[in-house]
DNA sequence: CGTTGACCATACGTCACCGTATGGATGGAG
DNA sequence: CTCCATCCATACGGTGACGTATGGTCAACG
């Protein structure tokens, strides 16, 4: 087994990258190639043409972006306020990773394919909040408000571009989010 | 004076069209030209290219969606929870006018000279969503948490691909907008 | 009825990208 | 040392877009 000098990973990253900073339509595979110091020749020597690539971005997508953060969360203990706030804390931890998200979210208004996985994904994350909000929430209708409002917050917010005074965004939000777990 | 057979508006309005459905790449002149049934040389007769043209749109959606909005919601009268409600029926009654701010928020992500519009626009919606607020909340604090909901409310749902069980996406919305207002 | 202003068609050169083809290079396995 | 899997460079043809140049067309006006 040869050493891998740009194996599919890379690739993968790359165009993770490209998606996050210019949304789909920069992902062009001879931009990335230049990125990585290559030709592309190689890269159709990994993948069959530039969908194989944004099909496996977006796999990646979920693995980081929905396992590994709930996995995260629960992987310490707490409450169910604890663990909210934790969850709150990881989705903005990385703001790679939080441009990536916004990214598919974007492809997903314009793409079918795109869409449903995105749907499969919310939904998941959703039904992770409920079960967290409804911890402490006897109304069921309230639990749904919560969980609407809170994915909203972190959907929305990097999406306005609105000052607030003398505060922070971050202050806002945390204003915001003491209200959810009230 | 002769007729205007494809003036400078239907092509900043084919132009939005555009916008809307994929985004600022997808504003090709030739492709809008096909669209309007003519060749794109009469565009370059409008515009000195492009960029003028985005501009132009940039133009539009500020007027369509910031002062169309908040004069519809003015010229009738109210209370502020009247009015708060009229903002978020209309903000949100026409899919296309929507679709467009969602591409111009997306756009400004990775163009500078966007966001400062996009700032001034939300700056604007903001500080009415403040006046309005602040007519029966009196924690000023209060006043700012609920703004930052509601408009995180309306970008953010439609970047959401969740579902909500027996309940629509409107009647979630409608919870949510129920607590804002309480 | 001729001129002019507003708009359109066509052809062109350039560029960036896609996907393919083909011939290397390189390093570990045997 | 040889072979082979893995990866890379280069060249190619095709497509679609931008912006320019140039010559129509057609209604309105005087």
């Amino acid at each position: 087994m040869a050493v891998t000098r740009t194996p599919r990973s890379r690739w993968i990253d790359e165009g993770l990258r490209a998606l996050a900073a210019g949304g789909p339509d920069a992902v062009r595979i001879e931009a990335l190639a230049r990125a990585l110091g290559v030709t592309k020749g190689g890269f159709y020597w990994h993948f069959d043409d530039r969908g194989a690539l944004l099909e496996e971005m977006l796999d990646t997508w979920e693995r980081l972006l929905v396992d590994d953060v709930i996995a995260g969360v629960e992987s310490k203990g707490g409450d169910a306020r604890a663990r909210l706030r934790r969850l709150f804390a990881l989705a903005s931890s990385s703001r790679e990773l939080l441009r990536i998200d916004l990214a598919v979210r974007d492809w997903a208004r314009r793409e079918p394919k795109v869409a449903d996985r995105l749907r499969r994904a919310d939904n998941r994350r959703l039904e992770y909040m409920r079960s967290l909000f409804g911890a402490f929430c006897p109304d069921e209708a309230d639990v749904e408000a919560r969980g609407m409002i809170a994915m909203a917050l972190y959907v929305g917010s990097p999406f306005m571009a609105a000052d607030h005074g003398t505060r922070s965004r971050a202050d806002v939000l945390a204003l915001a989010m003491q209200r959810l777990l009230a």
